[in-house]
DNA sequence: GACCAGGCACATC
DNA sequence: GATGTGCATGGT
Protein backbone atom coordinates (compact mmCIF):
# COMPACT_ATOMS: atom_id res chain seq x y z
CA UNK A 1 0.00 0.00 0.00
CA UNK A 2 2.90 2.41 1.27
CA UNK A 3 4.16 1.12 -2.01
CA UNK A 4 1.87 1.99 -4.29
CA UNK A 5 1.51 5.70 -2.79
CA UNK A 6 5.02 6.37 -3.20
CA UNK A 7 5.10 5.12 -6.80
CA UNK A 8 1.90 7.05 -7.66
CA UNK A 9 2.94 10.54 -5.93
CA UNK A 10 6.15 10.36 -7.61
CA UNK A 11 4.47 10.14 -11.11
CA UNK A 12 1.70 12.58 -10.41
CA UNK A 13 4.16 14.77 -8.74
CA UNK A 14 6.65 14.10 -12.11
CA UNK A 15 3.77 15.28 -14.43
CA UNK A 16 2.59 18.29 -12.78
CA UNK A 17 6.13 19.72 -11.97
CA UNK A 18 6.58 18.80 -15.74
CA UNK A 19 3.61 20.54 -17.04
CA UNK A 20 4.17 23.46 -14.70
CA UNK A 21 8.13 24.06 -15.64
CA UNK A 22 8.79 22.41 -18.87
CA UNK A 23 12.28 20.60 -19.22
CA UNK A 24 14.99 21.76 -17.48
CA UNK A 25 17.62 21.54 -19.77
CA UNK A 26 20.27 20.63 -16.71
CA UNK A 27 22.95 20.20 -15.30
CA UNK A 28 23.26 23.90 -16.00
CA UNK A 29 26.96 23.95 -17.89
CA UNK A 30 28.20 22.58 -20.61
CA UNK A 31 31.15 20.08 -20.82
CA UNK A 32 32.22 16.92 -17.59
CA UNK A 33 34.81 19.41 -16.45
CA UNK A 34 32.42 22.36 -15.83
CA UNK A 35 29.84 19.74 -14.15
CA UNK A 36 31.81 18.66 -11.93
CA UNK A 37 33.52 21.55 -10.79
CA UNK A 38 30.21 22.80 -10.63
CA UNK A 39 28.64 20.16 -8.10
CA UNK A 40 32.12 20.70 -6.21
CA UNK A 41 31.31 24.52 -5.59
CA UNK A 42 27.73 24.23 -5.23
CA UNK A 43 28.63 22.33 -1.68
CA UNK A 44 26.58 24.31 0.68
CA UNK A 45 26.12 27.23 -1.65
CA UNK A 46 23.58 28.99 -3.41
CA UNK A 47 24.08 28.58 -7.49
CA UNK A 48 24.29 32.31 -8.28
CA UNK A 49 27.77 32.63 -6.38
CA UNK A 50 29.02 29.61 -7.86
CA UNK A 51 27.82 30.87 -11.53
CA UNK A 52 29.84 33.66 -10.32
CA UNK A 53 32.92 31.62 -9.66
CA UNK A 54 32.55 29.60 -12.76
CA UNK A 55 32.47 32.74 -15.09
CA UNK A 56 35.67 34.08 -13.24
CA UNK A 57 37.15 30.33 -14.18
CA UNK A 58 36.15 31.06 -18.18
CA UNK A 59 37.44 34.47 -18.27
CA UNK A 60 40.67 33.32 -16.72
CA UNK A 61 40.51 30.48 -19.23
CA UNK A 62 41.12 27.80 -16.45
CA UNK A 63 37.87 25.86 -17.07
CA UNK A 64 39.64 22.76 -18.17
CA UNK A 65 41.02 19.52 -16.48
CA UNK A 66 44.59 20.29 -17.86
CA UNK A 67 44.64 24.06 -16.53
CA UNK A 68 42.66 23.00 -13.28
CA UNK A 69 45.06 20.16 -12.57
CA UNK A 70 48.31 22.67 -13.13
CA UNK A 71 47.06 25.80 -11.53
CA UNK A 72 48.23 26.34 -8.04
CA UNK A 73 45.67 25.84 -5.33
CA UNK A 74 46.17 29.30 -4.03
CA UNK A 75 45.27 30.49 -7.46
CA UNK A 76 42.17 28.38 -7.80
CA UNK A 77 41.01 29.31 -4.29
CA UNK A 78 41.13 33.38 -5.79
CA UNK A 79 39.26 32.49 -8.66
CA UNK A 80 36.52 30.78 -7.03
CA UNK A 81 36.19 32.74 -4.23
CA UNK A 82 32.97 34.37 -5.08
CA UNK A 83 31.56 30.50 -4.47
CA UNK A 84 32.47 30.93 -0.18
CA UNK A 85 34.58 28.08 1.71
CA UNK A 86 37.42 28.78 -1.35
CA UNK A 87 40.31 27.62 0.23
CA UNK A 88 38.40 24.48 0.92
CA UNK A 89 36.86 24.26 -2.22
CA UNK A 90 40.10 24.56 -3.86
CA UNK A 91 41.71 21.95 -2.47
CA UNK A 92 38.50 19.78 -2.75
CA UNK A 93 38.90 20.25 -6.42
CA UNK A 94 42.26 19.53 -6.31
CA UNK A 95 41.79 16.12 -4.73
CA UNK A 96 39.58 15.09 -7.44
CA UNK A 97 41.37 16.36 -10.32
CA UNK A 98 44.50 14.25 -8.96
CA UNK A 99 42.17 11.16 -8.43
CA UNK A 100 41.17 11.38 -12.31
CA UNK A 101 44.64 11.72 -12.86
CA UNK A 102 46.03 8.93 -11.16
CA UNK A 103 43.54 6.62 -12.38
CA UNK A 104 42.69 7.36 -15.68
CA UNK A 105 45.16 9.62 -16.76
CA UNK A 106 42.93 12.44 -16.84
CA UNK A 107 40.95 10.82 -19.80
CA UNK A 108 36.74 11.00 -18.67
CA UNK A 109 35.91 8.28 -21.73
CA UNK A 110 37.80 6.07 -18.76
CA UNK A 111 35.93 6.92 -16.26
CA UNK A 112 32.58 6.80 -18.96
CA UNK A 113 32.97 3.16 -19.15
CA UNK A 114 33.45 2.04 -15.73
CA UNK A 115 30.53 0.66 -14.34
CA UNK A 116 28.23 3.44 -12.03
CA UNK A 117 29.11 1.09 -8.67
CA UNK A 118 32.39 0.78 -9.07
CA UNK A 119 32.34 4.74 -10.30
CA UNK A 120 30.70 5.36 -7.57
CA UNK A 121 32.70 3.88 -4.68
CA UNK A 122 35.98 5.40 -6.36
CA UNK A 123 34.50 8.31 -6.17
CA UNK A 124 33.33 8.51 -2.01
CA UNK A 125 36.94 7.83 -1.87
CA UNK A 126 38.24 11.77 -2.59
CA UNK A 127 38.15 13.60 0.62
CA UNK A 128 35.56 16.24 -0.49
CA UNK A 129 33.01 14.05 -2.45
CA UNK A 130 30.46 13.18 -0.57
CA UNK A 131 27.22 11.02 -1.33
CA UNK A 132 25.61 14.40 -3.30
CA UNK A 133 28.48 15.81 -5.09
CA UNK A 134 28.83 11.93 -6.26
CA UNK A 135 26.09 11.55 -7.85
CA UNK A 136 25.39 14.51 -9.27
CA UNK A 137 29.34 14.08 -11.23
CA UNK A 138 27.59 10.66 -12.18
CA UNK A 139 24.32 11.27 -13.45
CA UNK A 140 24.78 15.00 -14.92
CA UNK A 141 28.40 14.38 -16.10
CA UNK A 142 28.40 10.85 -17.07
CA UNK A 143 24.93 10.21 -17.71
CA UNK A 144 24.74 7.05 -15.08
CA UNK A 145 21.30 5.95 -13.55
CA UNK A 146 21.72 7.16 -10.39
CA UNK A 147 19.53 9.71 -8.73
CA UNK A 148 20.93 12.83 -6.30
CA UNK A 149 19.16 13.35 -3.42
CA UNK A 150 19.84 16.66 -2.11
CA UNK A 151 18.01 19.27 0.66
CA UNK A 152 15.48 20.78 -1.70
CA UNK A 153 14.66 16.33 -2.87
CA UNK A 154 14.61 15.97 1.38
CA UNK A 155 12.35 18.93 1.80
CA UNK A 156 9.84 18.04 -1.13
CA UNK A 157 9.46 14.71 0.35
CA UNK A 158 9.06 15.49 3.73
CA UNK A 159 6.64 18.20 3.00
CA UNK A 160 4.19 16.15 1.22
CA UNK A 161 4.88 13.48 4.30
CA UNK A 162 5.73 11.01 1.99
CA UNK A 163 9.02 10.50 4.34
CA UNK A 164 10.39 11.33 7.55
CA UNK A 165 11.87 14.58 7.12
CA UNK A 166 15.27 13.12 8.93
CA UNK A 167 15.36 10.23 6.66
CA UNK A 168 19.03 9.29 5.73
CA UNK A 169 20.96 9.99 2.21
CA UNK A 170 20.76 5.86 0.71
CA UNK A 171 17.47 5.00 1.81
CA UNK A 172 15.72 7.93 -0.13
CA UNK A 173 17.61 7.55 -2.75
CA UNK A 174 16.65 3.80 -2.78
CA UNK A 175 12.40 5.27 -2.81
CA UNK A 176 13.54 7.01 -6.10
CA UNK A 177 15.59 4.57 -7.86
CA UNK A 178 13.24 1.79 -7.30
CA UNK A 179 9.91 3.55 -8.07
CA UNK A 180 11.05 5.35 -11.22
CA UNK A 181 11.78 4.03 -14.53
CA UNK A 182 15.89 3.25 -14.91
CA UNK A 183 16.18 5.83 -17.01
CA UNK A 184 18.85 8.27 -17.16
CA UNK A 185 16.86 11.62 -18.58
CA UNK A 186 14.29 10.33 -16.01
CA UNK A 187 16.38 11.14 -13.10
CA UNK A 188 17.71 14.33 -14.78
CA UNK A 189 14.63 15.83 -15.45
CA UNK A 190 13.10 15.10 -12.18
CA UNK A 191 15.81 15.83 -9.85
CA UNK A 192 15.81 19.48 -11.74
CA UNK A 193 12.21 20.03 -11.44
CA UNK A 194 12.41 19.27 -7.53
CA UNK A 195 15.20 21.90 -7.25
CA UNK A 196 13.18 24.30 -9.56
CA UNK A 197 10.11 23.78 -7.38
CA UNK A 198 12.07 23.93 -3.81
CA UNK A 199 13.15 27.81 -5.32
CA UNK A 200 9.64 28.23 -5.85
CA UNK A 201 8.51 27.40 -2.39
CA UNK A 202 7.35 29.49 0.19
CA UNK A 203 10.11 30.30 3.33
CA UNK A 204 7.34 30.67 5.94
CA UNK A 205 4.46 27.73 4.71
CA UNK A 206 5.48 24.51 3.09
CA UNK A 207 2.88 24.41 1.14
CA UNK A 208 1.88 27.90 -0.42
CA UNK A 209 -0.95 28.89 -2.67
CA UNK A 210 0.37 28.83 -6.30
CA UNK A 211 2.88 25.99 -5.26
CA UNK A 212 2.25 23.07 -8.53
CA UNK A 213 1.43 20.18 -6.41
CA UNK A 214 -0.77 22.06 -4.62
CA UNK A 215 -4.07 20.41 -6.03
CA UNK A 216 -2.76 17.24 -5.34
CA UNK A 217 -3.18 17.22 -1.17
C1' DG B 1 22.25 42.36 11.03
C1' DA B 2 20.46 37.72 10.91
C1' DC B 3 19.69 34.03 8.14
C1' DC B 4 20.18 31.04 4.30
C1' DA B 5 22.28 28.60 0.29
C1' DG B 6 21.79 22.14 -4.34
C1' DG B 7 27.83 19.53 1.76
C1' DC B 8 31.57 17.42 3.80
C1' DA B 9 35.00 15.98 7.23
C1' DC B 10 36.18 15.59 11.65
C1' DA B 11 35.79 15.71 16.81
C1' DT B 12 33.20 14.50 20.54
C1' DC B 13 29.83 12.35 23.28
C1' DG C 1 25.25 6.42 15.74
C1' DA C 2 23.88 11.06 16.71
C1' DT C 3 25.13 15.72 17.23
C1' DG C 4 28.04 19.92 16.82
C1' DT C 5 31.38 22.69 14.41
C1' DG C 6 34.48 24.84 10.89
C1' DC C 7 34.66 26.20 6.36
C1' DA C 8 33.21 31.84 4.08
C1' DT C 9 30.90 34.46 0.45
C1' DG C 10 26.90 36.97 -1.39
C1' DG C 11 21.85 37.67 -1.61
C1' DT C 12 17.45 38.67 0.82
Amino acid sequence: MRKNNLRLFLKQAYCRLYQCFGPQHWWPGETQIEIMVGAVLTQNTNWRNVESAILQLKQDQQLSFRKLIDISPEKLAELIKPSGFFRLKAQRLKNLLHFIEREYQGQFKKMQAQPLGDLRNQLLTVKGIGLETADSILLYAFGKPTFVIDAYTRRFMSRHQMVPADIAYAPLQKIFLSHLNPDVQTFNEYHALIVQLGKSYCRSKPLCEGCPLAPML
